[in-house]
DNA sequence: CTGATATGCGTTACCGGTAACCTCTATCAG
DNA sequence: CTGATAGAGGTTACCGGTAACGCATATCAG
């Protein structure tokens, strides 16, 4: 029966002063193991956990971290909050979450939030805008930050090495004998990724005389710029940009009547649940997101008030599934509908 | 510059007591108007923010308000989770985000770190157990407490029909003239889900001599149970518990190379975002999470401290997209492979 | 036996707000 | 002129912990 029991009752209780509970709870020394056992007992037998609010109160810690990140139920984003969450509660910590505004990315307001609520450390995940002075209070504040894939100035950050996923798939498609791949993007400013960039250097970092690529964009929802891509009939490979385009491709596929592997290989970056949804599933790029969730949540943990948390660049592995195979030797010229 | 300071340094630089300046930013009498601004405009200055712990630790109240969920990332969760977000942000209400152990559901050690931190409510999600003690340490607390999809004795529930969404779908596929139909499930104890009965029952209601169900339990992940089943070659329509099970019904109809809907209409439960993702797109049930999520949060916030939220039933609507068409004339036997 | 050093525990003040109560001044009816 | 009342603001104590310091009692070398 966890009631409202304050330190003090446990300490009239157990017939000690309420700093000696303080003292138990917390392993301090000069306390005797005959008082420390009996006050465990007291504590054991009602269950009691000291209020964390008046505890953050006096340590200027809060045993909390912030998550700011809009979309939220966006599958990336969705995997870090796990990984976090997971490490947080098995620390004793717990999670904050805020969202920015979807539509505009604007984030000042959520930042504050979690910062008038002190929390030990920020981590920021996907699409948000924050000023500089908002950034320059968290520095002044000495409030630990880090983000997670979205790059802000001066803050750490914590990814994958994207231009490297984009080389790994090139890789892939061009051992499998592909010899004109697309990469397939979404730059709307608002959904883009920050690595749409990094990711098509890499993937062109291997085009060579046996090796063509060319970058397409299309929209999330639509199929129609691919589809009339596709039916020139010379694409083998696709490399896209994120795993929340594979729908999109699947389905231009799927139009075209185009068998995957058979005809046409499909690579998605990011390795999402999607991946493992679709038929035939998917080959993608790992991108190490719950390492990276898990990494961010222990550094800020570990980082004492004062200190810097240190940024990190992970290597991305390419799992390799079902949707891609050998190049067709003989690919076929679509006709128009 | 939102630096370190209290509502004394703004005392101070306004000439008031701290008392004054906790009056103006809860828009309290007893303030004259001139005074009122001065105040304000000090704060505006220096952007300050009380501090929420130690306001909460005085009020007995943290404006924050608790979900407790195991499988965070489970697609359905995700929605949850969105939408209290958005709605306690919007009412300056922070979200305490904390998991469950996945493989065991106990829930009670994170309920705990709820309570510790005396949040202001507590929104149950997926699968967890929690023990009696627990509950009733929450009731002993004044806790408002809610549930959602996943019952909890005594604590008002927030979740949708679930019986009249298997109606529904059975109602939609006997118009279409389908006549022999599946009911596939997943009774795995960990993962399934606690209305999986609810859905078989109203969609057997609908049963009779020209509409003929059953059941068939096929885990998450494989194909060989319901293949088996669709060899027989007189199932045209499937019903499933979770759109969770989608890509596995649809890989199983590609293993035989059924047709989705030419011979096999498809509807999926929960309308999660799988349903857009996979060609044809799925015909499913709206069990109105995102209500859900966003009643829960208002609910919480508007429930006073003694007070009880109100729990409610929603009704589950059809969206109807490409994986339902009218039943084929002849349905074909499959041959084994 | 004395002073030095641990050991074990308590007292006091304080973290940053706010509730409850108090005081002072102005205004006004009788 | 007196007393009542309202308006504007301050004083004090407290929320539930903890840091810093203080003070017995025990132990032990010399």
């Amino acid at each position: 029966m966890t009631s409202n029991l304050t330190i003090k009752d446990i300490a009239e209780l157990a017939g000690v002063a309420p700093i000696t509970v303080s003292r138990v709870i917390n392993q301090k020394p000069d306390v005797s193991k005959a008082t420390s056992q009996r006050v465990q007992a007291i504590i054991d037998k009602h269950q009691w956990r000291p209020n964390v609010q008046a505890r953050g109160l006096v340590r200027g810690k809060t045993y909390t971290l912030g998550f700011l990140s809009s979309g939220i139920s966006t599958s990336f984003v969705t995997y870090l909050v796990e990984a976090i969450e997971r490490i947080a509660t098995a620390n004793n910590y717990a999670l904050l979450l805020v969202g920015a505004d979807p539509r505009t990315r604007e984030a000042d307001h959520g930042f504050e939030i979690l910062m008038s609520r002190g929390v030990d450390g920020i981590i920021l995940g996907g699409p948000l805008d924050l000023s500089a002075a908002t950034l320059a209070a968290a520095e002044e504040r000495n409030i630990p930050l880090l983000t997670l894939y979205w790059p802000q100035e001066g803050v750490p950050l914590l990814s994958v090495d994207y231009r490297e996923a984009g080389r790994l798939a090139a890789e892939h498609l061009r051992e499998l004998g592909h010899r004109r791949c697309l990469y397939v993007h979404d730059s709307n400013p608002l959904t883009c990724d920050p690595y749409t960039t990094a990711r098509w250097e890499g993937f062109r970092d291997l085009a060579g005389p046996d090796f063509h690529v060319e970058a397409l964009q299309q929209a999330y929802g639509g199929t129609a710029t691919l589809t009339a891509r596709l039916r020139q009939g010379d694409i083998t490979g696709i490399f896209c940009q994120n795993d929340r385009c594979l729908p999109d491709i699947y389905r231009g596929a799927w139009e075209l009547a185009i068998d995957v592997p058979g005809e046409l290989s499909v690579i998605g970056c990011n390795d999402q649940a999607i991946t493992r949804a679709l038929t035939p599933q998917v080959t993608s790029v790992d991108n190490a997101k719950h390492r990276i969730g898990e990494q961010a949540a222990l550094a800020l943990i570990r980082t004492p008030a004062g200190g810097r948390p240190r940024g990190k660049i992970y290597k991305p592995a390419l799992v390799i599934r079902e949707s891609t195979g050998p190049a067709p030797h003989h690919p076929k010229k679509r006709s128009t509908p």
